[in-house]
DNA sequence: CCTATTATACTCATTTGGAGAATAATAGGC
DNA sequence: GCCTATTATTCTCCAAATGAGTATAATAGG
């Protein structure tokens, strides 16, 4: 198919050999429990469900799934894919066999009874303590990462890339009169890659360089950690997926603080309110909750029609886009 | 790195021989020339510029270019990932090693002289006839598509798949009351081919099926052209990626027509207008154009200093997000 | 019965977005 | 040189969407 088109080509001598690649699948799942974030992790709370992806599976999607029930026990719900990499030196001892990864969110509940299999739920911002902004600009951003940028930005000798980092941590992080956007936790993460705050950034054992800025994962996980966050903040903001995220039935303020908790930010409950009952995303169960200390909240569910009616239309969330 | 992490995995036998993938590199490289969206072509223009990743390129996206580069003598500036593929059945010979598809989008402009190899700009709209709504609803949708459709629905025997179905060709082309949403393109082209209303979905040569609806393509390339669509078309609105097709100068109209082109509709013009200037995304040269037959445009050109200033921060359109 | 607490409903001002009218500056025909 | 067609550019108006704050309702607990 190629060759019939490419007059161009130049058959090299070991081009079978060549194209021999592995591709690996990482799954970045999540739930929402208890007004925190959680993310699916295996080993030391420092790897993602992942492996390799073999001539058994059907498609790349169940054999994503195949890997996670088989490492957590945890059956997946929504799936997307996230992004596939090949580094070159992703992976440091293979010089002949490159490394496809293909990385996938996924969303659920944390439940599930789930075996013997070694697996935690963990914070997502046990991994990104500055990503948290629910109770104001977390202390380790003008502590400890502020400081430290300005002088990674200052250790360049040439101006121009002097103003360069400092713009763009600027915008990455809000500073200097800049608005915080939860949506860029990708770039920040790449940031203090560069600028070598994050222990994966350091050459050498990740255990033996204790983190700066969060925990460390293995390899690249955490940026596709970091990844995932990022498509998710961005992506509750015009389709309906936090229900994924959601119990079968809910109250408006839960639905409010699981937004909450993705986001890293509060929002206006009136204009959430209204925001959520406007688009017809859900109904009344015709129960109430009454445990929270004051006047019984309805119960609501999610209206499974949506998903048909529109199966692009959105979601909107008073998050408002940058 | 699985194995330390995963004491549920049953080593199989043939573990090595069974993760031996190949992947493809695949390229949606679009222009906009005089009004026209063009992609480029390779083949019998039924095909895009793609070829496997090798061991000597340095990472997906420099094989990708270097694929291009070699197949049609353009080089790419802007791209970005698409969507990477797997499908067991996407390849019928090839039942021992797996095909993974990882495609991507290129931006450039249509010129540069480029040897002898094989390739062509086609219009996009060549493969996709009924997506171009600038000079009202194409004849194709109501003519033959539509009814089609119905067909389709009409011949499942459950009710529920009936209504389901034709819910579906409803919202994907704004049937029913409903407004077109150019963002659709990629559900529209699944839509079509699974009521098998294009030649790919037929089984045997695609030559020997004259399509019924647009020009087909080989193996999966028309679906990824339509995955590159749909993407471009949602991001101009939030990214300012129209850039990227523009000649060094332009006039708004121009960048207008190039807008137009993209998503297939007409937009306001003053208010257009309105939108790119408020956001300073561009700056007078100095220079006027007069030569459309009417009062002299000035000329604009894109300020690069936007792309530092926020990496993320975005053009928006006058294309109403639905 | 009073108070703290959360739920829910309104109000108001500002911003955005769609649509059309009015004015400006050319070329070309006469 | 004047009139007309054509495109460019600027404004105005209105309706919808959004941000922010206020008022009222319904509980539990002392």
């Amino acid at each position: 198919m190629h060759d019939k088109t490419t007059p161009a080509k130049k058959p090299t001598a070991r081009s079978k050999r060549s194209r021999a690649v592995s591709a690996d699948l990482i799954a970045v799942v999540i739930a929402v429990t208890n007004g925190g974030p959680r993310v699916l992790t295996i080993g030391q709370a420092d790897a993602l469900p992942s492996g390799p992806f073999e001539l058994g599976h059907r498609s790349l999607q169940s054999g994503l799934r195949a890997w996670v029930e088989r490492q957590t026990g945890h059956s997946l719900g929504y799936i997307e894919q996230l992004y596939t990499f090949a580094d070159r030196d992703r992976i440091g001892d293979e010089p002949v066999q490159r490394v496809i990864s293909i990385s996938y969110l996924g969303l659920t509940r944390e439940e599930q009874a789930d075996g013997q299999t070694m697996h935690s739920w963990r914070s997502w911002y046990d991994y990104f303590p500055w990503e948290d902004h629910r109770a104001g600009v977390p202390a380790i951003l003008p502590d400890i990462l502020v400081p430290r940028l300005r002088a990674w930005a200052d250790e360049a000798s040439d101006p121009d890339i002097r103003h360069h980092r400092w713009q763009r941590a600027a915008i990455a992080f809000g500073l200097d009169g800049r608005v915080w956007n939860e949506e860029l936790a990708l770039q920040r993460y790449e940031l203090l890659y560069e600028a070598e705050l994050v222990a994966e950034a350091k050459p050498g054992n990740i255990a033996s360089a204790p983190s700066i800025a969060g925990l460390a994962m293995i390899a690249d996980h955490r940026r596709i950690l970091a990844t995932g966050i990022a498509r998710l903040r961005t992506k509750i903001k015009y389709r309906p997926v936090v229900f994924e995220l959601m119990p079968p039935t809910f109250t408006l303020l839960q639905l409010q603080r699981t937004v909450e908790a993705l986001a890293g930010r509060l929002v206006h409950k009136p204009n959430f309110r209204r925001l959520i009952e406007e688009q017809d995303l859900i109904e009344e169960t015709g129960e109430t909750m009454s445990d929270t200390g004051g006047r019984p909240a309805k119960r609501f569910r999610f209206r499974q029609a949506v998903l048909a009616e529109r199966t692009v239309a959105g979601t909107k969330l008073p998050l408002s886009r940058v």
